[in-house]
DNA sequence: GCATAATTGTGCAGAACTGCATAAAGTGCA
DNA sequence: TGCACTTTATGCAGTTCTGCACAATTATGC
């Protein structure tokens, strides 16, 4: 019986995995400074060159980001749901698609914990956000007929979404995952609300 | 008679100039990546390290951009529009910030080239305008009685001026200026009708 | 299985940047 | 002017990160 990843794929997972593992407790024990990359591949049992490889910087690999991406499933998702509420829509979708960058296992109290502590971590994750409403809009500029009739509307639109996104972050820091739609609903609202009288 | 900056400041001017004009020109001239900081510092005649006490990248360096500061000027002319358009005020609050960290005297047009030839370059203004939302939050949460009535209002508030100028930076790289009110005039107004339709 | 192709891991050289200690230059005041 | 004080410039050591060349590992077709 073959699994349905290959072995390349599970051992890239695990390098992920243990880099990821080694560097956040290594600075959640000593602080973000004062750990080096030496420090942290000579726990991870990797070369340095190689934790550049699956990280382009110290503060993603503590994190646990890597670059996200656009499934066919999202895309799918995004697409059945349009017709309900186009901004909620692309928040999800938005949100999801950050979820990609998280590595699969990791402790979200812990990456809370550490975004709260250090500034350099949630501006990581932010640029993690810029990335991924590029992804975003490419999707959302596939569905022409579900926009409203503009030609820049696909675009404010992922802008839009990506203002929701980066004000629910830095409300709730470490609620942005696919999983806590609760949380984005709320960010939805208050947004709405506010937008409905400044406009 | 005296001038009214002391001669620190006039130094501490010319020597951003002259280390973003090597900069700049070394870069239109050979690319990005293939000037160092070591010829941008000979041809500017400082040392690299007084390079990175005035710039924290190469990139800024290029582009000519330095931390953004809110002025009281600045804060005076906000308020005293704010009855106008609150949309309108905050994107120009916003614009004029950034405005501040465009080092004077430098070339809107050949910044212009510069962003649209290379993504990195793009990025940096971008942070800058992070940088730039920062302090019209403050700015904008002094003035309550002039915000809907919602404890988030300036943060929607500012999160959705910042959109509007990313997304006409988009549009128009190298437009995002107060002096250019115009381009913003368009971007304000795009936004409004797109949100009116989605909300 | 085995040869071959495609990915992934590593070392090395070099560029980008930072903290810290010290020298140089500008400022204010007796 | 001369002298303390503050700000700016520089050198140096060390860390982060990148391109490139090559070795090791995994996938693929026969």
């Amino acid at each position: 019986m073959q699994t349905s990843v290959s072995l390349r794929e599970r051992k890239r997972i695990d390098t992920y995995r243990s880099i990821h593992e080694a560097a956040a407790e290594l600075v959640l024990d000593r602080g973000l400074t004062n750990v080096t990359v030496d420090e942290i591949v000579e726990r991870a049992g990797v070369s340095a060159r190689t934790f550049f490889n699956y990280f382009p910087t110290k503060e993603d690999a503590v994190v646990g980001l890597r670059t996200p991406e656009l499934t066919d499933e999202l895309l799918a998702s995004f697409r059945s749901q349009l017709g309900d509420d186009l901004l909620s829509g692309a928040v999800e979708l938005l949100a999801a698609v950050i979820g990609t960058a998280l590595i699969p296992g990791d402790d979200p109290v812990r990456r809370k914990e550490l975004t709260v502590e250090y500034p350099e971590l949630r501006k990581r994750f932010m640029m993690r956000i810029s990335d991924a409403e590029r992804l975003a809009l490419q999707a959302i500029e596939e569905q022409p007929e579900s926009l409203p009739n503009s030609p820049e509307a696909a675009r404010v639109l992922t802008a839009l979404a990506a203002a929701v996104i980066r004000f629910t972050y830095q409300s709730q820091p470490g609620s942005v995952t696919s999983s806590n739609k609760e949380t984005l609903r709320q960010g939805i609202a208050t947004f709405r609300e506010v937008l409905r009288s400044a406009l």
